[in-house]
RNA sequence: GGCCCUAUGGUCAAGCGGCUAAGACGCAACCCUCUCAAGGUUGAAUCGAGAGUUCGAUUCUCUCUAGGGUCACCA
């Protein structure tokens, strides 16, 4: 007759650590006082989702705050879902956003003395905490079959009872542990399950740092711990990780509240001090009417790198989840004209409990006021890594044209009433494009955009005068009257207001002379400040597009 | 469906028994103005419903309703 100890040394023969040796290899972090330990602990499934950014930048926040440790576990368990490289582009992307964790797992190496940090490398850790539950008797194999585990669903369906594996359904946990023995001996597949001892009628109470005390029905099913291919499940590699890597508060989603009472069985059965707990709102979108979590496949927000594509400054998106975290973080910004959340101070308690909706409008906000805060120089560089990527056309000008770039986006910039055009890079190329002048002949070449109220032979004398007459050395104030004495000469009033009084007496007003000079130079009405782009144009460049401008009116 | 979480304008939200119920984004109007952007002023817009408790409920309690989450050898 074989018993327990039997059956785990035939499963587990090269097992021979305790639970107790791995307190001793991984011993108590030391740091000081109020120290966060945190991590992000994402599989690597595909690229980086919003909603796990938003995790992680909470996660660093809290252990930089307290100048405690945010290191990254990679949990790789799930081989079939396994997507080549995607550990490292996670990793990669989040250094995108500096929060890039400084221990763990970071897509070439591994660093610190609590790892190995992928799960796949973690298997030796998982046996020693397996083998020792089941001498304990808290765990044991399991022959069920997928199909039995879903007719047994199906009845219990019926039956209108709670589905899953517990109680007189986990028809294997009364298995003789000899027969087990010579069923695996005979090469039957199994997974090993945990053994639980709680009661769906009674309540277990857990802390939330966000949400307070929770209470939900005691866990009694019997959840898989090890997979049959030896890896670990979620639940049980949660446990084990996130105490021997000495996690003091796991910071993850609200999905996870629900399997709670299952980490809190598996940590007190395993003889582990239960972590704190934060469990951050998802973020959400609209759809028909409905709100839904933002998801990978339907949404391309959902993914971080449809921001960074998108030309969003990594400070301008941290800025705005920050302020979904804690909305007073709005607040601090307005006070202390800054957008860095590393001067904020975080808190959970500040933090919404409701899932919110992904907010567009909100984030170009943001990206407007981050973007309005850089330097010329600055934006420019910036711009220039990301067209690298994602804008051949506007790189290959930023790199030709310099000076005039510079100078283009140096308009209105800084100062109380900053121009705030751009919420994002992509936005740049369509308002500065003109300054480059195979740019401009390209806008120009379907014609320029004047005013057809207006007599070209006007315009034509108007942009002739115009060129032969304008003065680049005045100032702004100075020199735009000289614009309305040039209109004067040509039978334009001075000022709207003067034209509304008497319309007949003029063929129209300085507005009209600005918008000629306007659509000359850039080919379009709309433009930054148009003494600006003489100044950046310069003489000859204005002349040169002024002719080009009048000869198109023949 | 069971269980859990949540509930203030379109969105993000202050509020913690008595307030004309903050603020921000967005929207609208006006002002400024050479266009655009910015800026300024103003405006429209909120306590899911019903019972209690109370002199008095957005605030406390219960019920309902709605939304979300979760019920895998996925995380």
């Amino acid at each position: 007759m074989a018993n327990f100890e039997e059956l785990a040394n035939y499963i587990f023969p090269d097992i021979s650590e305790t639970i107790a040796d791995l307190e001793k290899k991984y011993p108590q972090r030391n740091l000081p006082e109020g120290a966060e330990v945190t991590r992000f602990a994402p599989s690597p499934t595909g690229f980086l989702h919003l909603g796990s950014l938003f995790t992680s930048l909470v996660a660093h926040k809290v252990a930089k705050d307290t100048k405690g440790v945010f290191y990254l576990r990679l949990e790789d368990t799930d081989t079939k879902r396994e997507i080549e490289g995607s550990g490292e582009e996670l990793v990669r992307q989040l250094s995108f956003f500096d929060v890039a964790p400084k221990e763990g797992y970071l897509g070439d190496k591994d660093v610190g003395s609590y790892g190995p940090y992928r799960q796949s490398e973690r298997e030796h850790i998982y046996r020693i905490c397996i083998k020792e539950l089941m001498l304990k008797g808290r765990a044991y194999p399991c022959f069920c079959s997928a199909e039995q585990l879903e007719e047994t669903r199906e009845i219990q369906e019926m039956n209108k009872e709670i589905p899953g594996y517990y109680g007189d359904y986990a028809i294997c946990r009364n298995i003789d542990p000899s027969d087990a023995l010579a069923r695996i001996k005979a090469g039957e597949p199994y997974v090993i399950r945990f053994r639980s001892l709680g009661n769906h009628n009674n309540k277990v109470t857990f802390h939330d740092e966000i949400r307070g005390d929770i209470s939900i029905a005691e866990n009694d099913l019997d959840i898989v711990i090890m997979k049959s291919d030896g890896l670990p499940t979620y639940h049980f590699a949660h446990a084990v990780d996130d105490h021997f890597m000495r996690t003091t508060t796991v910071i993850r989603g609200e999905e996870w509240i629900s399997s709670a009472p299952i980490h809190l069985e598996l940590f007190d059965a395993l003889g582990f001090k239960l972590p704190r707990y934060a469990h951050l709102p998802v973020i959400m979108k609209l759809d028909n009417g409905n709100k839904r979590k933002l998801s990978k496949r339907k949404d391309p927000e959902a993914s971080v790198s449809h921001f960074i594509e998108g030309g969003y400054p990594a400070e301008a998106l941290k800025a705005y989840l920050m302020s979904i975290a804690n909305s007073n973080f709005e607040e601090w910004t307005a006070e202390n004209k800054s957008y860095n959340i590393d001067d904020f101070k975080f808190s959970f308690s500040k933090m919404s409990l409701d899932g919110v909706l992904f907010d567009q409008d909100k984030l170009d906000f943001f990206s407007k006021e981050v973007i309005a805060l850089f330097s010329a120089e600055e934006l420019c560089n910036r711009l220039l890594s990301w067209s690298e990527k994602f804008d051949a056309k506007l790189n290959q000008f930023l790199k030709k044209y310099q000076q005039i770039s510079v100078k283009a986006l140096n308009i209105e910039r800084g100062g109380e009433k900053a121009r705030k055009d751009f919420s994002n890079y992509s936005q740049v190329y369509p308002i500065i494009g003109f300054f480059y002048p195979e740019r401009y002949e390209e806008i120009v070449s379907n014609g320029y955009p004047f005013n057809e109220a207006i007599d070209s032979s006007v315009i034509k004398e108007v942009l002739l005068d115009f060129a032969k007459s304008n003065d680049y050395s005045l100032a702004n104030d100075v020199w735009f009257s000289t614009v309305k004495e040039l209109g004067a000469r040509h039978g334009f009033a001075e000022s709207n207001k003067i034209f509304k009084q008497a319309p007949d007496q003029y063929k129209g007003h300085v507005g009209d002379v600005a918008e000629m000079i306007r659509v000359a130079l850039c080919g379009a009405k709309n433009s930054p400040n148009l003494y600006c782009v003489l100044q950046i144009l310069g003489q000859d460049e204005v002349n040169r597009r002024i002719n080009l401008a009048v000869t198109s009116l023949k």
